[in-house]
DNA sequence: TTGTACGCGTTATCAT
DNA sequence: ATGATAACGCGTACAA
């Protein structure tokens, strides 16, 4: 309500001028100590806040960072924004953070904030992998794809970086373990076809494995996801659902494969409610790796994807191009198979 | 990279002034179809990017709504979120969704937000609730407090408003019900006591179920939550390994009762492996309500919270206001006791 | 060490 | 319907 106050009434109120009260905000050198207290004393008195933007508006190198995520709300990423945060607080740079909705474009959000907020560098987090080159090439600082999926084409840009895991090999990595553990019939509870993020990259790994084994792919097997709006699409009452809908069709299985791990909670209460035992009727695997598969019961088996790893090689990437003593790269890190109680050979 | 482009080389490359461009990008009806389409066109050509920091500088009355959120990770959190977001995108208003870090002050980043993005309104899920009026004052635009916890001084204040349970009320309700099965020895993960947030309305709660039944407080029974930089408060982690030290420390009991889902979650895992049942050994209880207590085995009784109901009645009060409507309220809904598997009956 | 004046990129106001 | 111009609030060069 009260008139919003600014730098002006501030100089007035210490009788300096703005640029001396500027100075004690940002702590400059080139002012007295004597100075700077009292007009910092004042701020503190009057509670002056100043106007960022008008503050981005003017400032020639802001310290920023922006993190964009596509799916906040996936559990998987909390622990690589704390791991990210904690990394960037080490440097002089500010991080912000900043979710993207299912339906925008990482890209065009960051074209937005990089000239809002002047930032020096940008990490994404999930979301798509097929960007027109364009776009990207107009972002004009450096970035980090993070957890984005590794594809060949994009694997050779050389004007930004890609921290990830193969998701096929991976993906396939688990379902030879199902298989090498007697598993024929594996249902997987997996993206749309269309798809064209790391959902699809899972199914593609789990139809590899397969045909190693010269197992023939049985469609009714393969549960898409639902997608939309409404329904987060990694969630475990997805995961509850497809699940249900695969056990109406009377499909038989052995194992399922589920490419989330909360999509394996889902399908795993789904399985219980039918009085269906794991692992002595269905064997379980989920991918991921999260702190939540060690908690269920039965514990979950799963693809652990390094987490702590990625975000730390992720800061240490951008803040190594940032000072000019790295190259853009392109890092694909091993997963990590856990096995735990969810699983068990048959036969 | 290339050169920032602004309103003006826009405006050059068509041949007309800056304002006219102004006006086509914000849809202003003072200007003719035929030079809107131009100027978009040369827009979309050229992929500029209007600078988000000069329009909050210099427009009147944004449409800005921020959600403030203390502790983005907590699972509580996402589902409150999504039905804000759906709420708000049914208005005219936009949502910026914003964390603030646990060091942080919650008022203080609102006040640099109101500035910086010309806030209209502004939603504080979670963080604490004992804030200098004077600083809430100066934010100068409607807020709303939602599940930041019931405190009676709290509920006079006219000039902003909340929304919660009443947090020593419920947890006084799911203590009793623990009672009521034959329960006396009782422990309880709940917050330190110099914590200023709902963990210690819970812990009151608790001890005033006791006291209602003439049960003594037993210290012993009472586990402080870790809580620092490090380790996530109401995390399944800090519930197991402070259930560990109880179990080490040989004080026995009945039941636990654990003021969040997630630490509830990691108690069952740290009784688990001692061998002990659940709930023929020790009966367990959570509070929140997530989703997650139902997929757990056992499922998970607990004290769910109407997240739903509280997220549309947040934007229905802080839209009745900035539509002069309604008049600040506070609003406090009753919980519902959930009663699953992980409890029971004794004696 | 300090103050003055200009400009950041946009929208609002006023004139045309 | 359109264009010129003055703000918005601050940082920064430059002068003092």
């Amino acid at each position: 309500m009260a008139d919003e106050i600014t730098i002006k009434d501030i100089a007035r109120r210490c009788g300096v001028g703005v640029s001396t009260v500027s100075r004690a905000m940002n702590n400059r050198s080139d002012i007295s100590k004597k100075t700077r207290e009292k007009v910092l004393r004042v701020i503190e008195e009057t509670g002056f806040v100043p106007n960022n933007s008008a503050r981005n508006l003017k400032r020639i190198g802001s310290q920023n960072i922006a993190i964009l995520i596509k799916g906040i709300s996936n559990p998987f990423f909390t622990d690589m924004i704390n791991i990210l945060e904690a990394e960037i607080k080490k440097t002089e740079f500010v991080m912000t953070l900043h979710r993207v909705a299912s339906r925008e474009n990482e890209v065009d959000v960051a074209l937005e904030l990089v000239k809002e907020k002047r930032l020096q560098g940008i990490i994404f987090l999930g979301g798509e992998f097929s960007h027109s080159e364009e776009k990207l090439n107009m972002l004009g600082v450096p970035f980090v794809f993070s957890t984005a999926g590794a594809e060949p084409e994009f694997l050779n840009e050389k004007n930004y970086s890609s921290i990830s895991v193969d998701d096929v090999a991976e993906s396939c990595k688990i379902v030879n373990y199902l298989i090498g553990n007697g598993h024929q019939r594996i249902a997987i509870l997996a993206a749309q076809e269309e798809d064209t993020s790391v959902g699809n990259l899972r199914l593609k790994g789990y139809k590899k494995a397969l045909k190693q084994h010269d197992i023939p792919v049985d469609e009714d097997l393969i549960c898409s996801l639902h997608a939309g709006e409404e329904v987060e699409q990694f969630s475990m009452e997805n995961g509850y659902v497809v699940t249900k809908e695969l056990l109406a069709r009377g499909t038989k299985f052995t194992a399922l494969y589920a490419i989330s791990d909360t999509l394996a909670i889902g399908a795993m209460r789904a399985l219980h409610e039918q009085g269906i035992r794991i692992p002595e009727d269905v064997s379980v695997a989920g991918y991921d790796g999260l702190p939540l598969g060690d908690y269920v019961t039965p514990r979950l088996t799963t693809l652990r994807q390094p987490t702590g790893l990625m975000a730390r090689e992720t800061a240490s990437l951008l803040f190594g191009i940032l000072s000019g003593q790295k190259n853009h790269q392109h890092l694909v890190y091993p997963g990590e198979l856990i096995i735990r109680e969810s699983t068990r050979a048959i036969r």
